[in-house]
DNA sequence: ACGAGATAGGAAACCGGTGTCAAAGTGTAT
DNA sequence: ATACACTTTGACACCGGTTTCCTATCTCGT
């Protein structure tokens, strides 16, 4: 009778469905013991009523909520966005929802201010992009708040539990092999920042896979970046005004290896011919700049599904991978090395 | 005594206090009518217990939670991510959080998907992004589930309560004014999708300043592109491909301004000194392409934050503005044309 | 000193779900 | 018909806040 003109409660649907509310509360939690005649008849005023449980109300009595968020402060922002779209491929059709947060790296409050915002918004779990998903205390703060995380990364560097990585090692190393099978003797790199776990799994994989081959790696090929376009431009400066240039350079990600672009045309060299550059990420830019780039993709948005199923999975059903592999993206910034060399 | 090692609740710190829960509560809520000796007592309590109160059992009280969402399915990260991060300063030490929802505007059932997600999440406002803001069921949907909303866009769409916009047409007209200042007569149009507002409002924008020059604009010198880099490479092939080509190109957006650099490119068309080239957005693809893209920027994060304070910020104190200028931003793909001209 | 009016604070119900546990229903063996 | 085990359902308390309504206390004027 009472026919209410707010969206239907738990109670509108038992009254009208002639059950108690435990009973329309087991229909929508798909529990077992239920006669399926029950289960009809309430589906049935479920349906008529369109009636939607309140996931406030759910998350108070159940003491936990559906929402996960996002940690990142990535300069890169379709990589950012293609995370966003994997979590959503893994948490489309469930009640979770996806709550972003960009953090300040630079800002001395950076820990204070997450744990103020997990303390406020009580989520399920986080999953934390590269570059702070390196920062240990990080980690540390979301066990002591009893919340669930997943870091991103380039290497395994916490249990597998809580951890999505590439191997990005293993990724320089096809990258450097194709150069050399291309022809190239005298490579460079220019490496992305210090203290970032990325840059350092690059440019030690670059350095493994030389040595590999038997190639030196003299410091005078080896230029410092910042992951920046601007950072690209001047270590590939340096390199080229070398007394013997490299002919081929490795870039640690796409924005820089667009920078060494630059350079090299300020200096009239002309890429592929003179000069060949390979970059890392293969984010959109890479295709959009010219020559297009040759670089090494890594599957983020499958690594993002995997990590958002991480948390938020029955642990029976949780994917055993988290280590994915990158793969060689060919476009047109690599050819063989010039006939002189 | 009994010191929980859970998260302490009202209840805890008005036990500690010894004072009732609705004191606490309104301590909470600075409400005006409390003494300040049982302020002060209460807030002590809270600090030592490190007391948050529960969002979930708030909102359920308050029946409005404090979850804003975004809607988008922009092809342009930056600008999305641009988008996050001026709702994030609006909504930073506030207890409001943001919850991204990337959709389908293809799929058939984008309407369907949206009801559930607003039914499910029961937000308390939605933010929605072009170019889906333009789509006016989407707006209707909102209004019918009691969901605040604000539209962006690039012309006034809705209520003034419930868009922010940018004022495309008066800026196009800028970027005519600046390159026939620079001397180019023949000016041809790269725009955008039908159907889009923004594409609609930049190509009127466009033939209205041709128009207030006294320039004709010959369809020969309009071609239709995507918003897509690869549309920009195509249509800035047929217009240069044509008998008497045009000595600048206005292109809607940066991306096809970045194909069209590329379209000049293979065909030796040297940018800028044969041909001049205007963007559109100030992505940051802008200043990473060669040479720099001269381009039309929009305050993404002020108007972001705009928006969001129009949801959050109490009646009174919301800013009235809800038309943005936009700028011209200068770098090196504009110059006077080639002297045969 | 006393009653009026304002002010501070509390008790209990409520928001819309879920957990516990006991009651009711069902079917089978005796 | 009775006992017994098992399935199905409901009553009630509870999650952690807010709201309503009421009482105790505090001025203050006379």
């Amino acid at each position: 009778m009472a026919i209410s003109n707010k969206t239907p409660t738990i109670n509108d649907v038992a009254r009208a469905a002639g059950v108690s509310k435990k009973t329309v509360s087991r229909v929508i939690n798909r529990s077992a013991l239920l006669k399926q005649d029950t289960r009809k008849k309430v589906e049935a005023v479920i349906a008529e009523l369109g009636y939607v449980p309140n996931p406030q109300a759910r998350a108070l009595a159940l003491r936990r909520n559906f929402l996960l968020g996002l940690l990142h402060d990535n300069p890169n922002a379709q990589t950012v966005l293609n995370f966003q779209e994997g979590v959503l491929d893994a948490i489309r059709d469930t009640e979770f929802a996806l709550v972003v947060r960009p953090v300040d790296r630079h800002s001395p409050k950076m820990l204070e201010d997450i744990r103020h915002f997990l303390e406020q918004q009580r989520l399920y779990g986080v999953l934390i992009l590269p570059p702070i998903s390196e920062n240990d205390e990080l980690a540390a703060l979301c066990r002591e708040m009893g919340c669930g995380y997943v870091r991103m990364g380039s290497a395994p560097l916490d249990d597998e539990e809580h951890i999505v990585a590439s191997n990005d090692r293993e990724m320089v190393e096809s990258a450097v092999d194709y150069l050399v099978e291309s022809g190239h003797r005298r490579i460079g790199i220019i490496k992305g920042p210090e203290g970032f776990r990325s840059a350092l799994e690059r440019s030690e994989g670059f350095m493994a896979a030389m040595r590999k081959h038997g190639l030196a790696v003299p410091a005078e090929l080896v230029a410092q970046g910042t992951y920046r376009f601007e950072s690209g431009l001047d270590a590939a400066g340096q390199l080229l005004d070398r007394e013997q240039r490299p002919t081929a350079i490795f870039c640690s990600n796409d924005e820089m290896a667009a920078g060494a672009l630059h350079a090299a045309r300020q200096r009239k060299v002309s890429v592929p011919a003179d000069l060949s550059i390979i970059g890392f990420d293969d984010s959109p830019i890479a295709a959009h700049i010219w020559p297009p780039l040759t670089t090494v993709g890594w599957p983020i948005r499958e690594m993002a599904k995997a990590a958002a199923l991480k948390l938020v999975a029955p642990a029976d059903e949780r994917a055993q991978d988290y280590i994915f592999p990158a793969r060689l993206v060919q476009r047109q910034s690599v050819a063989p090395p010039p006939d002189k060399f």
